[in-house]
DNA sequence: TACAAACAGTAACATTTATCACTTAGCACT
DNA sequence: AGTGCTAAGTGATAAATGTTACTGTTTGTA
């Protein structure tokens, strides 16, 4: 019963039944900081709850840039392969692994049947859609009306929630990654940040003062 | 028996049973081009299922920009709303009329009760969610790797493909507007596409020539 | 200690996009 | 024909972002 408690606690919407279900169903996996759970292209079988952990749900361009879109953390689960899972759809994201993760496989068959007879998992399944349907928005809302200036705060408050931290551990380069930019144009806006007072730069490193 | 064979054509997947339901059950409305069906912010009640004509969903952003997002046609139906249906949720996006409509309104209780008892209901719902994630997915590519030519370029061909003609009847403004960017910049871009034999451009319309 | 590798700072320059100001062309109406 | 309106063309300039090239600093490690 060890088992069942951690879920009770991790997704406490869920019903009794549902969670018996889960525990007789479904199998368990962990994953290494770094570690690519799935890539661009790459079928999808199984719909993914998290136990513990952090991912990173980035979108790839052709030309292998890759544009951070949303974290995914305990508790919730990955929209993506809810929604291609009815049809064994290939993935249309790439999910990294950025805090070692255990994680819950549900198999496509299951997912769909426990919608029909399992009203928290239909609620969760509801919910799920909702949130990263408006998290999506709220991307592109930053891209199509924000500068770069903008865009980095954004950024950088993100990850401070994520990591319950203001300590960002973060190197120039990482950050130009995800937002699609270069090192140094993330350079010269950090260094503007810094004078208006708003994070403090050190290597390796930096502080938010907001 | 009229309206039953026009819903059972335009939405082939529905089954007798869940028409009939439709039937019996939903509104129908119509709108003029140019009408504002959905505002951003406001609340939503009823689930639209599209008969005919056609819609824009566009993302506004806070200081009055409109970004065009996707195109809604005659079997489809509005994804925000059914995700907000749930919890009567507040609209993030805004939806005009750019061809008369008619459409169904069908009431949030509705569209949760036939998901359980609904297969092909289920399944287009689902099916709605999905495409219209990718369709979002593929917004955010142009926004975060392409440059504005490029992105006119997918525009323009988009948009030959809703109205299913080569012939584009679109002032430069309204595609600045749309693509939140200034006049003067879709002049030159569009220029440049003209010299290299792309379209040929007249007053208030143009040719798409590939 | 010496060396390599990763990170960061920065100057110079190119390119793209935004903005402003003005001109020109086409169309509708009287 | 003359007037006024809107769309479109365009040159000048500014601002943001991307690119190149080089420097210095820290860190790890051979």
């Amino acid at each position: 019963m060890r088992d069942f408690d951690d879920l009770k606690k991790i997704f406490p919407s869920f019903s009794d039944e549902l969670i018996n279900e889960i525990e007789t169903n479904s199998i368990r996996q962990s994953y290494k900081s770094g570690d690519v759970i799935m890539r661009t292209g790459q079928y999808i079988n199984n719909t993914l709850l998290i136990l513990k952990g952090q991912i990173k749900i980035y979108r790839e361009g052709e030309n292998g840039g890759e544009f951070l879109m949303y974290y995914l953390q305990p508790g919730q689960a990955c929209a993506v392969s809810m929604i291609c899972a009815t049809k064994s759809q290939t993935s249309q994201i790439m999910a990294k692994v950025v805090e070692d993760v255990d994680l819950i496989m549900i198999p496509l068959t299951l997912m769909e049947k426990w919608m029909m007879e399992h009203r928290s998992w239909y609620e969760f399944v509801i919910f799920t859609y909702r949130t990263r349907f408006e998290e999506v928005l709220e991307v592109i809302d930053n891209i199509a009306f924000r500068a770069m200036d903008e865009r980095l705060e954004f950024y950088l408050k993100r990850h401070a929630d994520a990591c319950g931290s203001k300590d960002l551990k973060l190197s120039h380069q990482e950050i130009a990654t995800e937002l699609n930019t270069s090192r140094e144009v993330i350079s010269r806006l950090l260094k503007k940040m810094e004078q208006r007072g708003m994070v403090k730069l050190h290597r390796n490193h930096m502080e938010l003062l907001t």
